[in-house]
DNA sequence: TTGACAAATCGAAATATATCGATATAAAAG
DNA sequence: CTTTTATATCGATATATTTCGATTTGTCAA
């Protein structure tokens, strides 16, 4: 209940959501290394200063959505899908506990 | 994809996700009506301040993951399942990208 | 060992968020 | 119509977040 907090926070910034999304289909140019993406193609994707990269990987690290390996002078991340499964079970319980539909005389959608 | 970063920032933060917990399931002596919550409740089981419990409830409505109803003077909210799913299946497409420990065949998706 | 490069960390500025008390609005009750 | 009650909004403050340039740390190449 507590990781999830941090997780949904890792994923409310629009930057690090184009990160994720770069992670999961990054494009043809990109120097990985067995399916890991390498950082300086992040940081020509995004358009952001190398430390502003560093910590939003950081906080995607720290969320356990990502996993990062040191190979010589580069970092490679790569998405941690378990983390994403876990997060999706976690809303998926909140997808089945209320009748949307024909319960009420009427509901009000803001 | 705009409107996940709305999403998960609203989901980021633990007063909300205490309150979203207890829509989900709200104690036994709750005033709802029909499946809906009564904002009393909501008050009562979060100590915080009225004000601050009306600007929450708004991100979270703002958010589409909670409707909102007004019953006479009281506001009646429930959860919007739907969007909980639409959610979790954002996320589930980040959780079949990639092999997280690498172990057995690299299974990296285009 | 030195020089160059990649990443992390530091310090700071701008913006955003959470929270509250006070007030305004809306709706029932008298 | 006035009063009471529930909610929303306003103004203010404290904290958090995003972002950057500058510096430090770690790693390779010569």
């Amino acid at each position: 209940m507590i990781e999830n907090d941090r997780i949904f926070k890792a994923l409310g910034d629009p930057a690090r959501i184009r990160i994720l999304e770069f992670l999961r289909a990054p494009g043809a140019g990109c120097c990985t290394f067995a399916g890991q993406i390498c950082a300086c193609d992040i940081e020509r994707e995004l358009g952001l200063s190398q430390a502003t990269i560093s910590h939003h990987m950081k906080l995607l690290i720290d969320a356990g959505l990502v996993s990062a390996t040191k190979r010589g002078r580069w970092m490679h991340y790569t998405l941690r899908s378990q983390s994403f499964a876990e997060a999706a079970a976690f809303l998926s319980t909140y997808a089945q506990s209320s009748v949307t539909a024909s319960s009420g005389p009427d509901r009000v959608t803001a």
